[in-house]
DNA sequence: ATCAAAATATAACATTTTATAACAACAGTA
DNA sequence: TACTGTTGTTATAAAATGTTATATTTTGAT
C-alpha cells in the first residue's frame, strides 16, 4: 500500500488489516527502524534519500566515518535506502547481513580510490599495513594486479569477495561470548 | 500548482486543500525555509534558483566532487532539485535509481568539456584511458565522431545512453550474492 | 503626499487529531 | 502453573489545525 500510494494514513491501514492503530503504530515502528518507510504525523510514507544528507557513523559499529572515506563501503537498498560502513570489514559484515536485499555494494580502491563495485573487487587481508580501523583489516582492489603488488610489498593474501566474507564471519565468531545464533 | 502558474494566491490554496488560511501560510514557512518558494504579499511564487550552490559530494558514492568537474554528470530535478554525481557512472546509476523524477541530465563533452545532454550523448566504455573516479568507467561525448576517433586511439566501446546504463549497472550487480528477483 | 478603508499577515489561544506510554487481557508454550 | 509475546484499552502527551484579535501592507480617493 505504502508503496504504491506513497502515503497511507494509518487509520486506512488499520481497517484494512482488522487490526487497532496501536498494532498499525507498533509494527510500523520496526519498519522504521530498518529505515524502510518514515512515520510522519498522520501516516507513513516511503522513505526517500536526501541527496545531501551524511550519515556519520557506521552502520554496523557505529564508529564516526572519515570525511575523507577512502575505506568506507557503501550499501545500495531498495526503496533507495543508503548505508555506510566505515570499512570493508564493516561492509562486509552487514552485506552479508542483509544477502539479497543489498542492489549494489560500492567500496574504493586503495590506491587509487576510484569508487567500484564490492563484488568484483580485490581484498587483501593479514597485511602489515595497519590502517587502525576494524579487526580483522580488509582491504580493498578495484584490480588483482594492484593488489597482487601491494601484497609483495607488505605481506598479506588476496581474496574475492566470498573469501573475505568467510574470513572476516569466522574471525568474528571465533572467542568467547560473541554470538546468539 | 506553485510550479504551473509561477504564482498563487494564499486564499486559492486554501479552498484547493480544503484547510484554513492560517495553515497555508505556516505550511509555506516550512517551504520558504528551505528556500523552495517566496512569499509575498498576497501569495507565493517559486524562488529564483539560487546560481552558486554547490554540492561538494556525490550524490551517489559520496567522493569528494573536484571544482574542476570536467567529468561530472548533472540532474535536474522537480522544485528546482539540482544532484550531482563525481562522474558518468555514479551518474547513470542514478539516474537509473530516480526514473521518471529526472527532468533533465548534463554532462560534459570529454574532449572539449562542452555541457550536454546526457540522454543524447555517446558513451565510451572499456577504454585504456584510466581517469581513476569510478569503475567500470564511463567516458561522455557531444557527437559520434569525436567519440570514435577517441576510441580509434585509446580503445573501447561508444555506446548510447541505454546501453551504458545497461552495461554499468550489469557490471555493478556481477559476484556473488548480489540480487533477487 | 496623506489618509482611511480594504486586504492580507501574524500572534495567541482553543480545539481537534494523532501519537505514546502504561497497563490489562488473552493465547500459546514449556 | 508460570512465562512469554502479542494485541487492545485507556489516559496522557504532542502535534496540527482553526479561530479570533491585532498588526501590517496595499489600494485608491482626496
Amino acid at each position: 500500500m505504502i508503496q504504491e500510494e506513497g502515503h497511507v494514513k494509518i487509520r486506512d491501514l488499520s481497517e484494512k488489516f482488522e487490526v487497532s492503530e496501536m498494532t498499525i503504530h507498533r509494527d510500523l515502528k520496526l519498519l522504521m527502524e530498518q529505515g524502510l518507510v518514515k512515520k510522519i504525523f498522520g501516516g507513513v510514507q516511503l522513505q526517500e534519500v536526501s541527496n545531501k544528507i551524511q550519515q556519520k557513523q557506521c552502520t554496523y559499529c557505529h564508529k564516526p566515518i572519515s570525511n575523507e572515506g577512502k575505506l568506507t563501503y557503501q550499501l545500495i537498498l531498495p526503496a533507495n535506502r543508503i548505508e555506510r560502513t566505515c570499512c570493508a570489514h564493516c561492509g562486509i559484515l552487514r552485506h552479508k547481513q542483509l544477502g539479497g536485499d543489498v542492489l549494489q555494494a560500492l567500496c574504493h580502491d586503495f590506491m587509487t580510490n576510484t569508487t567500484i563495485s564490492a563484488t568484483t573487487a580485490w581484498f587483501v587481508m593479514d597485511t602489515s599495513l595497519q590502517m587502525g580501523c576494524c579487526e580483522p583489516q580488509v582491504l580493498t582492489f578495484g584490480n588483482k594486479d594492484h593488489a597482487e603488488k601491494f601484497v609483495k610489498g607488505f605481506e598479506g593474501t588476496v581474496l574475492r569477495f566470498e573469501e573475505a566474507a568467510e574470513r572476516v564471519t569466522e574471525a568474528m565468531q571465533a572467542g568467547c561470548c560473541s554470538k546468539k545464533k
